[in-house]
DNA sequence: CCGAAATCCTAGCAGCGCTAGACAACTGAC
DNA sequence: GTCAGTTGTCTAGCGCTGCTAGGATTTCGG
């Protein structure tokens, strides 16, 4: 019996291996960069020991994406405590939620831009993405309400207006000197 | 003299079939299914001629991306005029660019989202990409003086709300029940 | 009419995600 | 202690990708 168990830990423990070794090549040179021979010659095992952990290379990227939305989740959680003020903690989570992508841009992708097939409606989405949208609704739902607007829409929105300030700066397409402006606008609108 | 001519003429008709080519595929079947090889037997031409045309996929991509660039821009016009009030003008605005974005998710993806070479910065943009965000920025503009906000980082905003808003919904991550909650969140804080 | 130039195609390279089948190692029963 | 059976891993290869070198064919200019 114990031996089933050393198995199935050395497995879970390669599984975290190849999940990270994921992450750190598509960070470092990006996610073109990671390809399933440079994988699986990074964690020095042949190409077909991936598909017999994962159904495919989506299914890779689908593991990273939620092992990062959960620290995303943690992010924007702590830069909202001891904020009382609805519009001042959820300024403090935006401005979590961009420094995290600027930070993280391969894992941002992972998450919000690349094809993967995680469910993200409310279905029977990974407990992770969940507990990230939550994140940013909770204090959205809280400035919502002191606006006397509908929080679900303002929500979306809110989120929309962070995902694309995230994703737009990366590719040059916002200007660097304005990002304080920007800011501006957004804690004064929302 | 006069057959220089028709021949620069010829290619000039080629490679605009090209890009017509490749948009139509990429509409249909989607980006992934525009293959040089499909795209060469669309135009009945062999591969290798693609190449005396342009220097590679990426700078097809950015024809088709320039050309639809120059549609949104007529489009985000034509919705603004006969509109005095600032914020309708921009509402408006708001309304046809998301709807652009629905109708063409292809050559949306080509503008915005796909890794194209395009200098997006204004120092040597093509004139379409210019024309098509100041078709955004100046009702946001206008939009912007009339709440008393910095219009640089209030124009940024919003269409980053924009851009977030067309390419979250696409994969499912919003969700359709709210749409209508959404723009009004949108007409309510812009 | 003939040399020169432009045009186009066949064939191929290296790399991609993914898989079939062979081989080795380890397990458990006798 | 030995042998069948399971499990794990690797080598080799398929069909595809973007892209290019080289030669054949056509067309042009004198």
């Amino acid at each position: 019996m114990a031996i089933k168990e050393r198995r199935a830990r050395e497995r879970a423990e390669r599984e975290q291996l190849i999940v990270r070794a994921a992450r750190e090549l598509a960070e470092t040179e990006g996610w073109d960069a990671v390809t399933t021979r440079r994988l699986a010659e990074r964690i020095e095992y042949s190409q077909p020991v991936l598909y017999s952990h994962f159904a495919g290379k989506d299914a890779i990227v689908a593991a990273v994406a939620v092992e990062g939305c959960a620290e995303l989740a943690v992010r924007l959680r702590a830069a909202a405590t001891d904020l009382d003020d609805p519009r001042a903690a959820f300024a403090a989570v935006a401005r979590a939620y961009l420094a995290f992508a600027a930070a993280n841009p391969a894992l941002y992708d992972a998450i919000f831009t690349m094809a993967n097939p995680l469910p993200f409606g409310t279905p029977d989405a990974p407990a992770a993405l969940h507990e990230a949208f939550a994140a940013i609704a909770d204090p959205a739902t809280a400035s919502a309400t002191a606006a006397g607007l509908d929080p679900a829409g303002y929500t979306e929105l809110a989120w929309s207006a962070l995902h694309g300030m995230a994703t737009l700066a990366r590719g040059g397409r916002l200007r660097p000197e304005l990002d304080a402006s920007r800011m501006a606008a957004f804690t004064a609108v929302f």
